[in-house]
RNA sequence: GGGCGAUUAACUCAGUGGCUAGAGUGUCUCGUUUACACCGAGAGAGUCGGGGGUUCGAAUCCCUCAUCGCCCACCA
């Protein structure tokens, strides 16, 4: 065995991945081979243009913690990945590459060309990411591996296309939409980003019709749409404008007569209290000139210049049109005033630059129908949002659900699957349809396609079916794998992905029953990752960590063990570097508690033991399993982590394998056959509990452990069952009995670090306990405690050693034993808490100057001089005897049955004569009783700790 | 404007009415013993954002205020 003392990740990952990979373990078994118990996941397609980031690092470790704990329980499991062709990312890439190589925009090049360079580009560029989820260790089946522009999730859309078509769920309409100058795009609301910008609100006057000289004053954000205006609307109840009512007035430049009309839509207080109506370039002018019957003029090209309705400013762009609009109206005397205000403007999310609001003619889709179903989905409970909350954002769009508008003017997409005769006459088609084949209605001859594609969600919401052979329903995958269990990702795609993916489901699947056609289960909502500073991560913000960089250094594992630890179910997380640091301790960690383990495997191994510490270990493992997979049953990730975590570093490392070490050097065979069975069985069952979170290091170590102790591995460990603490139960008594040990040891310590004695062997102990049955279990484990404290000797004493008075500190003591006194003492009460210590701190002061004040909390106390009594109860006791009497009224319990928590009686000093209390304490009524509170059972913890108090003091022997 | 979340140790976070509020990092002291110095032992560090209330008991439930963040809607 030539195991490092350090482990090196690197030297590892690449083969251990390769190893699962070839062994065809990413894959479910064939079907009829499996359990019959299916577990599919769908990985949320990233973009192919993308590169990993934080986000899709911690939803690709949820994932994988998933279905690698699923795969070990027996589920035949499949993880399907892929990428989304993302229509306007992609293309805009793309777009500037070759511009950047060819200095050729897309329109020179040609359409069939153009797509040709995005094919290219994606052969060449467009697997990196998922060669990126591979380095995080992503068991994911790589045979079906999807991309929405396959030929197979291509079909699946024209299919989806032409079924809504013929539903009639889909219908071309004129209507405002808000369109991408730069990309010359229609872009739906969710690709809107507003921005806080700066900007001025410009009070322009427009001339009175027959009343020379007098003008109404309107007030706008966007002077240059003034051209476009065909009205202006004042409050019906507005004073100052009542009059003008019915009248009109003259738009300057294009010199057309517009009406005054009342809206009670206009707010009176904001700006002049008349606004000016532009039907065709603003949502809320389009509603107001619909209800007015006002003209909708149209007054920009696709690219944002102003159009011959612009009169003399046609041609200009929109920037340019806004200066000479103003100027001019300026010259003429008709700009009021300018108010400075800070306004959102509405952005493209693509391109950043300014939405226009434009007429335009679009295909949508009827979205009300199809959301009644994914909102009864989530009302049944057939659909979970985990955090549950996320769910109202679910319903909240969907019940406010507006028309979705699917076409888009671009290239790269699919290509909307309508097709037209001569007169215009639209026919959708599954087929492809050539140019002078009979239109299928009309019958005359097809002159051409339509030329836009579709959303890019228009693809993604079939993602779950159609990756599994949708529209194909005899495809056994889709009727072996759907629906799927567990969708994990970012809140921000709730309406843009989940949503409609819901709703496909329920559209497309309509032969399952009902329950069985909602696409998932449950919807796990990932955190947010944010920087140290609490920001979003973002590109463009430059504030991102590149989690390739902290695999690189710090190893996958570490990555995602780490982002675990730190990500509470729903909790945004805030990460720096060096977070991950805590990850590749504990990996490393566990490299060298395993190397221990093996490094001791010659000899004889026993099964079980009479040994206190293998039977509290294993009582203690057989807990943490059952936490463990409870945790990971229910999605609680950083639960299970964490538990794991305290587990290997705490009770096993820290007290297991101290405590073994003498046994497995020791003469008698037999214990250290049973420490050697005992860590083995320990170690299997960690290694396959943090299989899920650190795959690589428990992988490489399965393997190692298993040719060291000689016997074949029955599997890979990705495949090995979960560890399912077969065999071993709780043993109350040996975690209480070991408790007393640990308080012991830990007693002396902290005397021997306060008083900073370096000697070892040649120091003797007086350990004190006033209860018998603590003292009983001491004597018996007397060596291991002396062992574990490096101690000479250990005496159990019932007498409580004081020191000499009792306002005498550690570090008075220490001076004097500096001089001449051979003994140091140090009362020490087991688990002392924090909180008390300051009160006593407190109680003391002011420390002397030059006192050690760190240790000043060692002046007497009612908690460990209890001979005194304190006097009176303090906050803490009463509650707990409160507690011990509802336990009595409860009949669960009597207080003296209930593990020593009766703390009336625990001291013997007479604090109980005020049990209880205050009067208003008084026993529940164990039944009935109107609004009375549900009783607590009884935790485990109260059962389990007997009430210790112990003391210590060091002597030097010789 | 509407909704959601956060506020606990110097930092990052656990802690859903009950035992003395915990962990990791950082800090201080001591330490090389059958794995691990990416280690071990020990210590110091908290008015649980403020204020009210409910309760025998509140970090936890309710009200309110403050600060920070996210999402949605958006007034020209």
């Amino acid at each position: 065995m030539d195991l490092s003392t350090r482990y090196t990740p690197s030297e590892i990952e690449e083969s251990t991945y390769a190893l699962w990979k070839d062994s065809g373990a990413f894959q479910p078994p064939a079907p009829g081979e499996g359990s019959g118990r299916p577990f599919t996941v769908m990985i949320p397609p990233p973009n192919v243009t993308g590169v990993l980031h934080m986000g899709h690092a911690l939803n690709g470790t949820v994932q994988d913690i998933v279905v690698r704990h699923r795969r070990k329980l027996g589920f035949d499991t499949l993880w399907v990945p892929g990428t989304d062709h993302a229509g306007i990312a992609t293309q805009a890439v793309v777009e500037k590459k070759v511009y950047a190589e060819e200095q050729k925009t897309r329109q020179e090049l040609g359409r069939e060309a153009f797509l040709q360079r995005i094919w290219d580009w994606k052969e060449e560029h467009g697997n990196m990411i998922l060669q990126q989820f591979q380095r995080l260790g992503c068991s994911c089946d790589w045979t079906r591996t999807a991309f929405t522009m396959d030929e197979r999730l291509s079909h699946a859309v024209r299919v989806a296309f032409v079924d809504l078509w013929k539903r009639d769920l889909i219908y071309r309409g004129s209507r405002l939409i808000n369109w991408d100058c730069v990309l010359q795009t229609a872009i739906s609301d969710d690709e809107i980003e507003y921005e806080k910008r700066k900007g001025s609100l410009w009070h322009l006057r427009y001339p009175l019709t027959g009343r020379p000289g007098e003008f109404i004053v309107v007030a706008t954000t966007r002077p240059e749409t003034m051209l476009g205006d065909t009205g202006v609307a004042v409050h019906p109840e507005d004073a100052r404008y009542k009059d003008l009512i019915g009248s009109t007035c003259r738009l300057p430049f294009v010199d057309r007569e517009i009406p005054i009309v009342a809206d009670d839509d206009v707010d009176a207080e904001y700006g002049s209290g008349a606004v000016k109506i532009t039907p065709a370039h603003d949502p809320a002018d389009y509603e107001r000139g619909k209800r007015h019957r006002l003209a909708q003029i149209n007054i920009l090209e696709k690219d944002g210049r102003i159009n011959a309705e612009g009169g003399p400013f046609a041609g200009l762009t929109r920037e340019e049109a806004r200066k000479q609009v103003v100027a001019k109206l300026d010259e003429m005397g008709l700009l009021e005033k300018i108010d400075k205000i800070e306004h959102n403007v509405s952005v493209s999310d693509r391109s950043k630059s300014p939405v226009e609001p434009m007429i335009s003619e679009q295909w949508f889709v009827k979205m009300q129908p199809l959301a009644a179903p994914a909102i009864h989905a989530l009302k049944q409970g057939w659909l979970q949002f985990r955090p549950e909350r996320w769910g109202k954002v679910y319903l909240h769009w969907l019940e406010n659900v507006l028309d979705w508008c699917i076409s888009r003017q671009l290239w790269w997409g699919h290509r909307i699957p309508v097709w037209y005769d001569a007169d215009e006459v639209p026919v959708a088609s599954v087929e492809d349809l050539k140019i002078g084949d009979t239109h299928p209605t009309t019958g005359k001859p097809i002159v051409r396609q339509d030329p836009d594609v579709l959303d890019t969600w228009a693809s993604s919401w079939l993602w779950p079916i159609a990756t599994l052979g949708w529209p194909d329903k005899s495809s056994s995958d889709l009727q072996r794998f759907y629906p799927t269990q567990f969708l994990s990702t970012a809140s921000e795609i709730i309406y843009l992905w989940v949503a409609r993916m819901v709703m496909a489901g329920y559209a497309f699947m309509d032969e399952l029953p009902e329950e069985q056609r909602n696409p998932f289960s449950t919807c796990y909502i990932h955190a947010t990752v944010l920087d140290a500073k609490g920001k979003r991560m973002s590109k463009s913000a430059g504030n991102g960590i590149d989690p390739l960089d902290m695999i690189a250094q710090y190893g996958a594992d570490a990555v995602r063990f780490s982002l675990i630890l730190l990500t509470k179910e729903g909790q945004d997380v805030r990460l720096s570097p060096d977070r991950f640091e805590q990850g590749s301790r504990f990996c490393n960690k566990i490299w060298n508690a395993a190397r221990f383990v093996m490094m001791n495997m010659a000899g004889e191994r026993k099964a079980g033991s009479p040994v206190l510490e293998d039977r509290w270990i294993l009582s203690r493992l057989a807990g943490t399993t059952k936490l463990v997979s409870a945790a990971l049953d229910e999605y609680r990730f950083n639960e299970a982590a964490s538990e794991m975590y305290r587990f290997v570093w705490n009770d096993f490392c820290d007290w297991y394998v101290e405590l073994v070490k003498s046994r497995l050097t020791g003469a008698d065979a037999e214990s250290a056959a049973y420490a050697r069975g005992t860590l083995v069985r320990v170690l299997r069952d960690i290694l396959g509990l943090l299989h899920p979170f650190t795959p690589y290091v428990t992988e490489v170590l399965w393997q190692q452990l298993h040719e060291v102790i000689g016997e074949a591995a029955s599997d890979l460990l990705i495949r090995a069952p979960w560890p399912d603490a077969a065999g071993i139960g709780a043993d109350a008594q040996a975690e209480a009995e070991m408790g007393l040990i640990q308080d012991a040891v830990t007693s002396v310590r902290r005397v021997r670090a306060l008083t900073m004695i370096g000697e070892r062997k040649s120091l003797q102990a007086v350990v004190s306990a006033p209860a018998e049955e603590v003292r009983a279990v001491l004597e018996r484990y007397r060596g291991t405690i002396a062992n574990l404290a490096y101690l000479g000797e250990l005496e159990i004493s019932a007498a409580a050693e004081r020191p000499a008075g009792s306002a005498v500190s550690v570090a008075a003591v220490l001076r004097r034993s500096c001089c001449s006194a051979p003994t140091w003492t140090s009362p020490v009460s087991s688990k002392c808490s924090k909180a008390a210590k300051r009160r006593r701190k407190r109680a003391c002061r002011p420390c002397s100057a030059n006192s050690r004040t760190r240790l000043s909390w060692n002046a007497p106390t009612p908690r460990w001089s209890r001979a005194n009594g304190p006097a009176r109860p303090s906050c803490a006791r009463r509650s707990r005897c409160w507690r011990a009497i509802r336990t009595w009224v409860d009949g669960r319990r009597r207080p003296e049955e209930a593990g020593g928590i009766d703390p009336c009686h625990e001291s013997g000093s007479g604090a109980d004569l005020n049990c209880p209390p205050n009067e208003n304490m008084r026993p529940v009524e164990p039944v009935g009783g109107a609004g009375q509170r549900e009783p607590r059972p009884p935790t485990d913890k109260t059962q389990a700790t007997p009430e210790v108090s112990l003391r210590c003091s060091v002597t030097r022997l010789s």
